[in-house]
DNA sequence: CCCGCTAGTCGAAGCGTTTCGACGCTCTCA
DNA sequence: TGAGAGCGTCGAAACGCTTCGACTAGCGGG
């Protein structure tokens, strides 16, 4: 407490090198390192000695210099989006897993914004300020995908373009997503159902899982030999209830909803309540949403598993940088959870 | 194209050095150096030299060993929580705005959750990781600021601890903005308001925004002679219509509501709805909550100027870095937007 | 005419790690 | 009993950059 150290060992001024660790526990630097590191094996004696210098100094290895002589930054970069139709908080969760899965592998994040485009992919892999890239958000014709096939670093995308030869993706199986809700309301005896989904300019900007839960829903129409119908969703109350009651006047026999669109779910629920439909006796509603919006709401639904997603993305891009190939797609099984709205 | 680069001049495979750029150019490596950081004169000739080589081999300097060398990483952290009562848009926006900010100033960002508490902070400042922190979600006690009151490494702090001696603080002046509302609301001649605020658990956990909100809005009240009250209000729409029923029961004087919570503030207007009261004209309603959110509900509202605190958060820090005194507190002030539903 | 500047450049010494090769032991097995 | 194989440790050479001090010209002032 004295000597410019603080209670729980950490240096307040000038920091603590692996010089000091390794004159401290008598040994040579490189020992130190290898104790560190577990690459080389060391005496039990050697390394308690070690740890312990290591603890009592408060040393921390310097990540510049680390970096530099290994050429392991153990950082990933985060490639988010922030554009229209995203939902956020399926953002924030995936940021997080991927944070939380990173740090397991003691790695730390980099986060970059999409808008800082190609240029800000290049400077974080020619730099070497990362080892290797994950990417959110990717669409069907990525710009960013040619280059990522370019660069040096793995990179691992969540959700899939067009063109996926060359690249490591990984994505909620939406196909298998849609055909679960259709499935789910026809078992309940339903026969006529809808889908709502993402807001058109998603369509049209031809985003992935969006094409692919309209697919897997279209597919499992026929062959539960269901009528049935899809329509885009925006996103404000006003367009919800004017698409909500369009909906129900155009297809009266309808008594089941599938909604794939987060931020309208509740504007949905608010909608036919409004309209004096109760659910579930008059309509079914299942969701594909995340949990934290199906589960106040008490919601049927096909959770978006984040969390998994996020973790899967980290161990392939960590095998990958292990030197180890890895499946070039990696669809996760949706799961459906029953709850009061169907 | 034929020697291991792309037409971009981006290597695919060994990284250029400072020392092949400085041999192309026919200058020293230091020339090289200097050339990049501006940190000694040099001759137009030279400079230009140089920086064609630069392009034309594609350099991009080794980021671990200009921080090992520099003793910057030209890296700084971003803290952010992920608990209940947080809205999410508005942390991403926060955090973008970093993003963006902190690139002007040629530096990235490094993703921390806060959930990986003090070792967190601690690790990526005793590591040279980071240069800096910004930390968003302050809680009034919260265990980290001590903590970083010691750190070698300056902070910024998005939001105000109860003791916010000896670090530096960022927000919007929500008490003003509690202010700013009553003020609104007298001035279209309303006398009964009420103020729904964040749910009860951000008022026990100590969280500052929301007390000041409050204390700005009992404040006006008495300034402008009205009368009020204040409720706290949960997320999901019954809890919400429960709250916003018993109330209007409660207080059938009552004409303008503050709604301080952005996730609640829909479930509101659709209670409302449901109740059949009109805004504006039954019950006035001023929100203070991202425009993202007041701007397709049409709401009168005092934006959370995310923007804004994250790049004076990011200024601010680099100023710290740069070795200059800052204020230690600094407040945003509000402003309000008149839209429809007051 | 010499001194002291400044502008422009260079060489070399770090920065704090990792990792490679070498060395001395102690075992084992022939 | 001597060769070979590990094990455990050390020393030193990278890694790619920044920065300090030194040096050379060229120039104006005394």
């Amino acid at each position: 407490m004295t000597d410019g150290h603080t209670q729980d060992g950490h240096a307040t001024g000038r920091a603590v090198t692996i010089v000091e660790v390794a004159r401290h526990a008598g040994v040579a630097v490189s020992t130190v390192s290898y104790v560190l590191s577990g690459k080389r094996a060391i005496s039990a004696d050697t390394r308690r000695r070690v740890l312990d210098s290591v603890r009592t100094l408060g040393y921390h290895p310097n990540a510049g210099a680390r970096a530099l002589a290994s050429k392991r930054a153990n950082v990933i970069a985060l490639v988010l989006p922030l554009r229209a139709g995203m939902h956020v908080p399926v953002l924030m969760r995936f940021a997080t897993s991927v944070v939380t899965a990173a740090r397991h592998f003691d790695h730390d994040v980099l986060l970059l914004t999409a808008d800082e485009g190609l240029d800000g992919l290049r400077r974080a892999a020619a730099s070497a300020l990362v080892d290797g890239l994950v990417l959110m958000d990717v669409e069907l014709d990525d710009p960013r995908v040619p280059l990522l096939r370019r660069l040096a670093e793995p990179s691992v995308l969540i959700g899939f373009p067009a063109d996926s030869a060359g690249v490591t993706c990984v994505d909620l199986d939406f196909a298998a997503a849609g055909e679960l809700c259709v499935a789910h309301l026809a078992e309940r005896g339903h026969h006529e159902v809808a889908l709502l989904g993402a807001p058109s300019v998603v369509y049209e900007r031809g985003t992935g899982f969006a094409r692919r839960t309209l697919e897997g829903f279209t597919t499992a129409l026929a062959e539960h030999g269901l009528d049935g119908t899809a329509l885009p969703c925006e996103e404000t109350f006003d367009e919800v209830h004017a698409t909500v009651s369009g909906l129900l006047a155009a297809r009266p026999g309808l008594s089941g909803l599938v909604v794939h669109n987060e931020a309208a779910v509740n504007h949905v629920l608010s909608s036919l309540r409004q309209l004096g439909r109760k659910v579930p006796q008059d309509l079914a509603v299942v969701a594909i949403c995340p949990d934290d919006i199906a589960e106040p709401a008490r919601l049927t639904s096909v959770l978006i598993p984040a969390e998994e997603v996020g973790r899967e993305a980290v161990g392939l891009l960590m095998e990958k940088l292990a030197g180890r190939t890895v499946p070039p797609a990696t669809l996760l099984v949706p799961r459906l959870t029953v709850r009061a709205s169907t």
